[in-house]
RNA sequence: GGCGGCGUAACUCAGCCUGGCAGAGUAGCCGGCUCAUACCCGGUAUGUCGGUGGUUCAAAUCCACCCGCCGUCACCA
């Protein structure tokens, strides 16, 4: 068995509001955290998120709100911090680009590679659009003219330094070759893997002149220069939580990450150059880098311009935290691209929610009510035969599966692991209808009634704990309904919406 | 264009690797029930398995070609 897990999501760039995709990373992560909590133990799992806040983008954005970058990013920072509370995102530890302690760890790797030999300097050539500030490559441009402007580009040239990406490449290969669960899903691992075999690596220019891009970390050895944001960002995964020691030697009490989930945009930076970076630093990789899918908006892709962007915090104050939580795991395979639509959010919380989990809580609840005044009956059951034999026995096996569910191996099938639960939920509906307890009650076998109602309560409190990784919310919402030997019967937990 | 993926019920998808009567959930329809949130339970219809051809006793599954959609092809964070 593992003995801690360390999983991460994507340092989030701060030049925009956080949307769907952002919760959507964070949500999937958190469960998994909680989840793993509750498999090994509370001080066993680390859960890091964090910002990134240098780079072009972010120097624009703040000229823009006519702020200094490092206000920008401050003001910008709280809406994904504010975010992450308002959905019950349970980080150990956030992490912003701008802090000392990953800035003196990026230096410090700058350092390393330099005086390996990794980081050289060089002059790179481009096609430069001044007033886009932006470089474009041969294959991006036709007739010498801006893809975004259209105006007339500048051959550029300028000093620069760069990483020994070729270098690794065949080591690379082999290595992805040699561990199935590097890169998930199988089809991502499938297009790096082409990638890699069909193009030669270039090297990676790590540096942006300061007069061009001042907005960055200054690389140790050259002050005219400022690290690329991507070469800075990648670095927290490890920044976080370990020091160099004297020896250039990197220690960590959770290094290597069990998980660096991802989107699929952001696979190439972190299937081929990061693990290239951990390799020239004689870091052991992550275990598993696996990439998600898009949620696309009434099947197009979600984007400002199409003025389509879906605001989680709109979602989660209308629906509730759960329900959306709910939605997004469950709607989609991991993996795949989701189509998000308020109409089927809204199926999903009455056909799943409302019909299957909230009715059987209630009438539960209404039961022991109506039967046992309010106290649930003690003594157990003696034996259980035919359904509530097949109950019982679902309800051992569904840990395993669970397990199996969501770990690498299985995916990371969110939606699968809440499909077996919900197959018990639907059991246990069953089950009522065959027992028949408003029969019993008219024929006064009180004592048949109790054991039907204590294999509904072993049901609930199974579910209960299976859930509360998904929708936490609701999980301890149950446990104070029923947790007790005094019920404490509420409100529905979801209410059925009529459309 | 190269590489990769996808196309199966009204909807979301499984099945394909390793050929053997086309499946699940949701929506629909019919019936039953009343503990429960007008819900729940049982039953039930539904398909040129994208197209054409081939291999085979037998093809959703293997092969070839074609059509349609999507991803990716490096420094945009």
């Amino acid at each position: 068995m593992r003995n801690k897990f360390y999983i991460t999501t994507p340092l989030y760039y701060i030049n925009a509001s956080p949307h769907i995709g952002h919760s959507y990373t964070n949500i999937a992560a958190d469960t998994l955290a909680r989840y793993m909590r509750g498999v090994i133990g509370e001080k066993k799992v680390w859960f890091l998120t964090g910002t990134d806040e240098h780079g072009q983008k972010i120097q624009r954005a703040a000229e823009d709100a006519k702020l200094t970058p490092q206000q920008f990013s401050d003001k910008m920072v709280l809406q994904f911090r504010d975010l992450w509370k308002k959905l019950g995102i349970s980080y150990n530890d956030f992490i912003r680009t701008t802090e000392d302690r990953h800035i003196k760890i990026v230096r410090k790797i700058l350092e390393i590679l330099h005086k390996k030999g990794d980081i050289y300097q060089d002059t790179y050539q481009g096609w430069y659009c001044t007033p886009c500030e932006t470089f474009w490559n041969q294959s991006q441009i036709s007739e010498q003219l801006c893809p975004d402007c259209k105006r007339g580009l500048e051959r550029i040239s300028e000093s620069n330094y760069f990483f020994k990406l070729s270098k690794y490449q065949d080591w690379l290969i082999r290595y992805i070759n040699d561990h199935p669960e590097f890169i998930r899903p199988e089809i991502r691992r499938n297009e790096v893997t082409s990638f890699l075999r069909n193009n030669k690596l270039n090297d990676l220019c790590i540096s942006r002149p300061k007069e061009r891009m001042s907005w960055g970390i200054p690389l140790p050895f050259s002050p005219a220069h400022v690290t690329y944001v991507w070469f800075d960002a990648l670095i927290n995964y490890v920044s976080a939580v370990g020091e160099f020691d004297a020896k250039d030697k990197y220690k960590s009490e959770w290094w290597p990450a069990d998980l660096h989930l991802i989107g699929k945009d952001i696979l190439r930076q972190h299937a081929i150059y990061w693990p290239i970076i951990l390799k020239a630093l004689d870091i052991e990789p992550p275990k598993c880098i696996f990439a998600h899918g898009w949620w696309m908006i009434n099947e197009s892709k979600m984007s400002k311009s199409r003025g389509n962007v879906v605001s989680p915090l709109d979602m989660a104050g209308k629906y509730g935290i759960d329900v959306y939580r709910y939605f997004l795991l469950r709607d989609v395979p991991f993996g795949l691209d989701g189509n998000f639509s308020e109409a089927s959010l809204v199926k999903r919380f009455n056909s799943d929610l409302a019909n299957d989990l909230g009715n059987l809580v209630y009438r539960t609840l209404t039961m022991i009510e109506k039967y046992f005044q309010s106290k649930i009956p003690g003594g157990g059951v003696a034996i259980k035969v035919g359904e509530a034999k097949a109950i019982s026995d679902k309800i051992t096996s569904l840990d395993e599966k669970i397990s199996l569910n969501l770990s690498a191996l299985g995916g990371f099938n969110f939606s699968q692991a809440l499909e077996s639960i919900w197959e018990l939920i639907n059991m246990a509906n069953k089950y009522v209808e065959q027992t028949k307890p408003w029969n019993l009650a008219k024929e006064n076998k009180i004592d048949e009634i109790k054991d039907f109602i204590l294999v509904l309560v072993d049901v609930i409190n199974k579910v209960d704990d299976q859930i509360a990784a998904f929708i936490p919310q609701t999980a301890s919402s149950i446990k104070e309904q029923l947790g007790k030997d005094e019920i404490k019967k509420g409100k529905p937990l979801f209410p059925r919406i009529q459309t």
